[in-house]
DNA sequence: TCTTTACATTCCAGTAACTGGAGACTTTAT
DNA sequence: ATAAAGTCTCCAGTTACTGGAATGTAAAGA
């Protein structure tokens, strides 16, 4: 199939299903005739497992790793595992993050009038 | 003083100070004679309100704005407060989808053994 | 004074993961 | 035959810096 069909099928633009292929993630065949891109159902399978994998935080080369256990049949579940609980960790690590920078925020608006006049805790506290 | 003093006091890095430069963000004087910048009290005092509100989260545009509005004697509290309430709801968000991504994999996690094994729900939930 | 060292300048490239657009070619529909 | 839709490659832009090269200036030591 072209490229839009399998853009279509496994919910990715048509843009990113050629940087895909650009950074050789996901390489489908060529129609010699035309030079289109031409896909199989494998190829839509590997796409759709990437936009998964994106959509769970995993990076590009996250998503190769993944990539190329998901093809691996003597792969073990160790492995994959294993990387699954470093982005756990590390979206830990953003959600402490944004949990602190949302209070101190809430914080500082709930100490602001919010009103007419030039007086503003907000400012005040970045100015510090 | 020169621009690695200014650096220095407003906690960024010499590159960091060049860039707000360069954007037009925070522009210092220059020595005539070297072509050095040349930092004042009240440059730094921008430096470090922009690093506090980068740390924040807000954005170069949004520093911008908060910048101006720091530096207007006139302006209303109601203009910051909104600014702020923004970047919570954006923060909130992001909290969000953190939050249901991390409970996906920890379930993906937890129902993988991690042995040697091939066997591996967290591919098999991918390759859906 | 000379030299070394530290600090400064500009400019270019790279980062992550795409997205948008131009110009050209192929396929499909009318 | 022509027009529209789809595809191709290549280049630029996004965010907020960071690293490095080549070059110039200032301060400190011999």
């Amino acid at each position: 199939m072209n490229i839009s069909q399998a853009a279509k099928l496994s919910g990715l633009s048509v843009k990113t299903v050629r940087y895909y292929a650009d950074i050789k993630m996901v390489e489908p065949a060529r129609n010699i005739q035309s030079g289109y891109r031409s896909y199989t159902n494998d190829d839509v399978a590997k796409l759709n497992f990437i936009g998964k994998a994106r959509r769970f935080n995993f990076s590009i080369e996250e998503c190769r790793e993944l990539l190329s256990l998901y093809q691996d049949k003597n792969r073990s579940s160790k492995e994959v595992k294993k990387l699954t609980l470093a982005k756990i960790a590390s979206i830990d690590e953003k959600l402490k993050e944004f949990h602190s920078l949302r209070d101190e925020l809430s914080h500082l608006v709930n100490c602001c009038n919010g009103d007419d006049r030039p007086s503003c805790p907000i400012l005040d506290e970045l100015s510090k």
